[in-house]
DNA sequence: GCACCTTGATGCAAAAATGCATCACCATAT
DNA sequence: ATATGGTGATGCATTTTTGCATCAAGGTGC
């Protein structure tokens, strides 16, 4: 058996198509197809029933994909592994983090990486859904939630406090909302439950089920625009909402806030590429 | 990175030499340098250090290998699994069992089933050391050891009863082996510490530090002809014994013995091949 | 009903991997 | 010294694999 039609096999199982499964590997439909049928040659079983749907996994299927992830994770382990014991500063680091924290400090971090380090190429991943440092999407993450996963290195960063703000024109029409009545009779902007779900639902502490929810975003920047655009009111980072002109604070006194975390994983630690960035951000915290 | 390189890299890493690894996966020592140079160029480390005395890890190299472990774990419980749902009662059955088991009852049960199912292709591996089912060096393993591992499902097939044999010619010129005495003074031959350290250094639940040890051999059959020539006493099956002409049983009052036992992996337990082939080897024992 | 999009399959030429033969090298034993 | 049996590296012909282009089939929306 070769090991390495497992890792197509595995595509395939996830994205349920030859094309898709073809896109996230790289390589071609033609390929990903016949890379399958080898490997059901070789063990003697159908793994995938060719529904008009896509290709779905029969229950022979479902115990290899289980134990093709099992081979993944240790795939995963080796290549974290090697690049732990890298002492060069070149090569890639993957750093994923979300918008907001990425305008605010990460990218001029990544700048002075690049001066100190010009061999270290970097690829900012800025989105909206955690990318799993375990599953080796990214080398080092910045988020608002600590992970629970113990093999994960997370280092604090900075404390962020969160205020509630609407655009002075839609305080101007609908009147300041009455405090402790939770919003009752409002509209509010908040994130979609696939971005985070312990926002989800809730606002300053309070849950929203009195408010009508104007829009879902994924994203901090969407939500400021939002705001401002007067769709409602919106749970914002203060630092981010109080240089707004257009935005008014409401309910100062109702001040939450929010951890910010430097991610890495535990076997990348000493790799000298991912050591460096991840100095650099904290350097970018401390010293703007 | 080729997941199939890993493959490769664990070979190499086993074998200590490129020829050893190729020997072993059937293919040609080029394709292994090929393959390894071409998993060190893509994780960016020196997996092994060549020198005179072969291909020795380095640590980077010692980590890889403890995860390349891992993948083959996870790819011989894909293939066993897959083996598990097969249904069909045709392909490849690998049998390993000792010398004398094999020709006692396990040759007879595999010509029962070659007669009753034709497309199964059997491979019996006689060999002293234990085969390892759960890296898959076998389906089936028939043994005088019971495993421990919780993964494998073991069958009692039957007890054996061991005896003190020496060859009529040995005791003529040395005489009985005074009882109480240990056999001290009298030559022995054993089983070679490779194969079975349970029975090495004592015979009959005796420690032999008082016998000398005329010769150590692997296998039961060459006990029995190394007994019957005269170099020792030896300790042997007595079904195998008291039928041997040149053989007399001394301390018949000595009676040891242990248990056959029928050992498979349980995730072949509903493979119709190994299921047939296990069927066979128990019937053959019940009605020889 | 029909255009449209996406799916997987197949033929073919280009590219890559493989095996073979050979070579140089280094031990050890003669 | 020198033969010998082992190692890994390299050039080359062959086989295999890959990607591209094309095709038919099936679902979706108008």
């Amino acid at each position: 058996m070769d090991w390495d039609n497992a890792r197509i096999f595995l595509a395939i199982g996830r994205a349920g198509t030859l094309r898709g499964a073809a896109a996230l590997l790289c390589i071609d439909q033609a390929t990903c197809g016949r890379r399958l049928a080898a490997l059901e040659a070789s063990l003697g079983a159908t793994l995938f029933l060719r529904t008009p749907s896509g290709y779905v996994p029969t229950p022979a299927g479902e115990l290899a994909l289980h134990a093709a992830e099992a081979m993944e994770r240790a795939a995963d382990k080796l290549q974290r592994e090697m690049q732990g014991v890298d002492t060069r500063l070149s090569g890639l680091v993957r750093v994923a983090t979300t918008d907001t924290m990425a305008s605010h400090f990460v990218i001029r971090a990544m700048q002075r990486l690049h001066a100190a380090h010009p061999d270290i190429r970097i690829v900012l991943n800025v989105a909206p859904a955690l990318a799993s440092l375990t599953r080796r999407e990214a080398d080092l993450a910045v988020r608002g939630v600590r992970p629970t996963d113990p093999d994960l290195i997370s280092r604090h960063l900075v404390k962020r406090s969160l205020g509630l703000y609407a655009s002075k024109t839609y305080l101007a029409e609908r009147g300041e909302p009455v405090r402790g009545t939770a919003l009752a009779g409002h509209d509010i902007v908040i994130y979609h439950h696939t971005v985070t779900p312990r926002h989800a639902e809730k606002i300053a502490g309070e849950p929203v089920a009195n408010a009508r929810v104007a829009m879902e975003v994924n994203s901090a920047a969407m939500l400021q625009e939002a705001a401002r655009a007067g769709l409602g009111v919106a749970e914002l980072a203060t630092h981010l909402g109080d240089i707004d002109p257009l935005l008014v604070r409401i309910w100062p006194e109702r001040a939450e806030s929010y951890d910010v975390w430097l991610v890495m994983h535990a076997d990348l630690n000493r790799s000298a590429r991912v050591r460096a960035a991840a100095d650099a951000i904290i350097a970018s915290v401390a010293a703007p």
